[in-house]
DNA sequence: GCCCCAAACAACGA
DNA sequence: CTCGTTGTTTGGGG
């Protein structure tokens, strides 16, 4: 559920909180759902503090200092939780607790249990959204390179760009003024460029939002902000009326004024 | 372009023309649409003659009496040509003649060249629509095995059932009395035995009827017999109106009063 | 709303 | 109207 944005000013909060802090003791709950042993795991992290907490595509990594690592995705319904008090894992389908010397504590789980972490992680070789690497002739080569793709399914797929799902994808369309069932080969190259400007400016518009409605997020989303993708609004504030309706196997907020190249 | 019942009567013809004559040489024009050499072709057959030439799925097979044996596929625009006087290769896009001993020649030929022979062929494995090894429990077990397909796609599926093409799949869910935009698992059983039935069925009128109208085809089909896959009508003889529409990628004629199962 | 996989479908060329 | 290949979409499950 969460996206890029939200993530990002997850990791924001949770460097704030967390790092260089020694980790005493690790508690893993659900072996299933990390890609190492429990053992692996616990003994990869106890005794060392994080060096780093970023935001990547759609998980946030946790760098250590002895090198170790581990991204952790959450998937639809996975929760961050930093506090001093130690809750029964099973109450909350806990992951993983992480105990810090000055006895706070980083749960993670879900109650779907389809968050997932994975420890020593290969690289990731598909640009996040915000990287540097995901430049504009990158871009442009995804759009031209697979001509009758549906382009909310090309900017959702996490092979091509990383960090961009469902709710953000409509906003950036609805921004560059393209509709959400547009084809990627009949959108002219100038109109490209600006959905490319549009990827970035709405993900850091995003950004801006959370971190001036709720500056301490470090789970949940907000969204009251958004100006299509959004089930209290009929309209946008320019007054265009809003259509809900199912592209891309995706529920799509959209409006009838975005362009369709088709 | 021929289905079944055309290169059943095709095979009849073949045989009665072609049967125990020797050949005497074999010409090839067309390396590519031969899967073995010129060479390995023209010396399995020289000198030999067909003990059998029989219909299977879409193709003909053409079995010498040394064991050698070959399948011709005439694809969209494939023709057979038995005749006495040898035509210039190049003017009629010929792929391969074989000439025997009484002096008639056997041409396969196809101006779009996409006719195709494959020598000494592997098994096929798939049952054609007419032969034993297409039993009601296999139809049955393709049906149910794939629960949410297209069910014309399935019967024009030559992995599933050999033999039918478009135009013949619509006969069959006429007679039937299914749509062809059902859904193989919503159909219920006692309606896939009739379906089953009428595919029996269709096809052997569709072979009584070549043979009452052109005895002695050898290529080119006969159509206009059909009740609903035909241009010529607008209504069936029972006066449903004819629906023309792409379905399953291929264009499709049908009846509103043929059951949707979806 | 997430990702993965498998199955089905669609477009193109030969 | 044929087949095969390739790329894309869809549906189900975790």
């Amino acid at each position: 559920m969460p996206e890029l944005p939200d993530l990002y000013v997850y990791a924001e909060n949770l460097r704030k909180q967390l790092l260089n802090k020694k980790i005493i003791e690790v508690k893993t709950f659900a072996a299933k759902k990390i890609n190492v042993s429990p053992q692996a795991f616990v003994d990869g992290i106890t005794g060392d503090y994080f060096a780093d907490i970023t935001q990547d595509g759609k998980e946030i990594k946790f760098s250590l200092s002895n090198g170790n690592s581990f991204y952790v995705h959450l998937m639809l319904s996975g929760i961050f939780t930093v506090s001093s008090k130690y809750i029964d894992p099973n109450l909350f389908n806990k992951i993983t607790a992480l105990f810090f010397e000055d006895e706070t504590i980083l749960s993670i789980s879900d109650r779907q249990m389809m968050a997932k972490i994975e420890f020593n992680p290969k690289v990731r070789q598909v640009p996040d959204a915000l990287s540097e690497g995901f430049t504009y002739p990158y871009f442009l080569s995804l759009v031209l390179g697979s001509s009758r793709r549906n382009i909310k399914a090309l900017l959702l797929d996490q092979k091509c760009i990383r960090g961009i799902g469902n709710a953000y994808c409509d906003e950036i369309l609805y921004n560059a003024g393209v509709s959400p069932k547009s084809i990627t080969g009949k959108i002219p190259e100038e109109k490209i460029e600006e959905l490319y400007e549009h990827i970035k400016e709405t993900l850091l518009w995003g950004i801006e939002n959370i971190k001036y409605i709720s500056p301490n997020i470090i789970s949940g989303e907000i969204r009251d902000f958004f100006n299509v993708h959004n089930k209290r609004l009929r309209k946008t504030k320019k007054g265009e009326m809003i259509i809900v309706e199912q592209i891309a196997s995706k529920k799509t907020y959209y409006t009838r004024q975005q362009e369709v190249y088709e």
